[in-house]
Formats: structure tokens, C-alpha cells, sequence
DNA sequence: GACCAAGTTTACGTTAACGTAAACGTTGGG
DNA sequence: CCCAACGTTTACGTTAACGTAAACTTGGTC
């Protein structure tokens, strides 16, 4: 099952970025895309790397901070010491996204606010 | 009712920012205190817009994304054209943030996940 | 009156996250 | 064979959001 591959100008395309910019990610370690010759070849797991860089973008975490949340998932804590450090990571990460997500949660409670006062501003002018 | 004022730097210590911070955001226009003198005497108002603002920052507005949200509130707004449009960006801002607001959760169901591993793998050292 | 804490202006420095441009390789089609 | 599309490296430029430092003022207090 021969596994399928990317070009960067189609990963580009697909999520809205240049080509620069997936180079950048590179330059800065965070994807490690094979080469065929010298030309870029994206797989299944560097597109997924790159989607979730952009999720983490989209609610104002660093590049840096996105990778480490990434990191979490694959398996390189073996003993003990390291697998309650991680969840105590977990523990404040979780924390953080908690209160973001309040914060969106009162933002949008004001979106409604100005919303009404809206209609029923248009209501008087009817 | 005499109102309470708020000096620079006790604003600064309340919202864990610097007081340079705080006189740079007068710097781009985002807040207007009074003067005594030279000081710079924060009211309420001044307060809760550096609050706002703040939140804006932690989901990752920049800082004329908060500002843009901020005035909506206040009813510069007369005319039906104007009410209109701002019901409008209204609606892009709200699906923006329903959007991250989604980023989030799918966010915190990963750390769920990976705490669960966690707990799996202390479990077999045990 | 000397001093200190808190405030002020002015100005240059810094970091992240790319943008932009130049100069070059390669490869499939007409 | 040529060129147009796509890719590559190298390198300098840019913007936002402050940090940092220097030099000055001002209100209280010992």
C-alpha cells in the first residue's frame, strides 16, 4: 500500500499558507519532510504535524509551544520520573485552554450583547 | 461619588504587565487616561479596556483586533447602514471565535488522551 | 536641602514569524 | 531544443509588541 505523499505547494494550497512559510516551519525543526533529490516529499504524518501547527497558530500559541503540545503524543517517556512530568504538563496546558476558552466564551456572550442593542436599535428606526 | 482613580503602576501590578506595556498601548491609541500634572490617571473605564484588551491578547488578537471589539460596544453607530454592517462583522467575529473555540476542544480531548496513556503506562511500572 | 520612590520622555534594541527578491536547478510538453 | 512551471538556497527586509537604558521631574519625608 504504497503510502501517499505531498508537494508543498499542494500542502500550501490546502491550508491557506505559502511555501515559505511550510519551509520556515522546517528551518525551525519543526517538520522533517523526506527529499526526493532535492525536491520536498510531505507525508501523511508531516501534513498532520503542519495542520496542527496552524490549530495551534489560530489561538495564538507559539510555533514553539504548538510543537511541545504535539510532542506529548509520541512516546518517548519510558520510566516513571518522566510520565508524571508529563502529566503534569498536561495538567497545565489544560489549565491554560481553559481559560481561553472562558475568555471566548464571555467574548461571544458579548457579541450577543451588541447584537440585541443592534435590533433594537434598528427596530426604533423602522 | 468621588470616582476611583488608578495609578500606572498599580494597574500594571494588578494585570501582571509592565508599566511600559501599559503607556505603549496609550502610544497606539488603545487607552486615553486623564493627567494631574504629568501623571497619568487611569479611571474605571481606562481599567476595564485594559482588561479587555488583555483577554483579547491571551486568544491571540492583536492588539487593533481587541480594540476593533471593544468599540463596537460604544453607540458611535446612528444611521441603519452603519447598524447593518456592524451586525455583520459581528457575525464574522462570532464565527471566528466559534471556530477557535473548536480548535480548543479538540485541543484539551487530545490532552485527555494523552493523559490516559499516561495512566496506562504508569500503570504496568507499578 | 537632600534624597528616594514613582513617574515622565526619548530613543534605540529585540524576537517571532514570516515576506520578498535574486539567482539557480529540473523536468515534462510542444 | 526551449521554456514555463515548479522547486531550491541564500539573504536581507518587515511588522507587532514590547524591553531596556538614559536622563529628567516631582512629591513627600527625614
Amino acid at each position: 500500500m504504497a503510502t501517499r505523499t505531498y508537494s508543498i505547494s499542494e500542502l500550501a494550497e490546502e491550508f491557506g499558507v505559502t511555501t515559505r512559510t511550510i519551509r520556515f516551519y522546517e528551518e525551525k525543526g519543526l517538520i522533517h519532510p523526506r527529499r526526493e533529490g532535492q525536491r520536498r516529499l510531505y507525508s501523511p504524518a508531516d501534513r498532520v504535524r503542519i495542520k496542527l501547527i496552524l490549530r495551534g497558530k489560530r489561538i495564538g500559541m507559539s510555533l514553539q509551544e504548538s510543537v511541545e503540545l504535539i510532542d506529548m503524543y509520541d512516546p518517548e517517556h519510558n520510566n516513571r520520573d518522566q510520565l508524571h512530568s508529563l502529566i503534569g504538563t498536561v495538567q497545565d496546558k489544560r489549565a491554560h485552554l481553559q481559560r481561553q476558552k472562558q475568555d471566548i466564551e464571555e467574548m461571544l456572550a458579548g457579541l450577543d450583547e451588541v447584537q440585541a442593542l443592534c435590533e433594537r436599535g434598528l427596530e426604533g428606526k423602522q
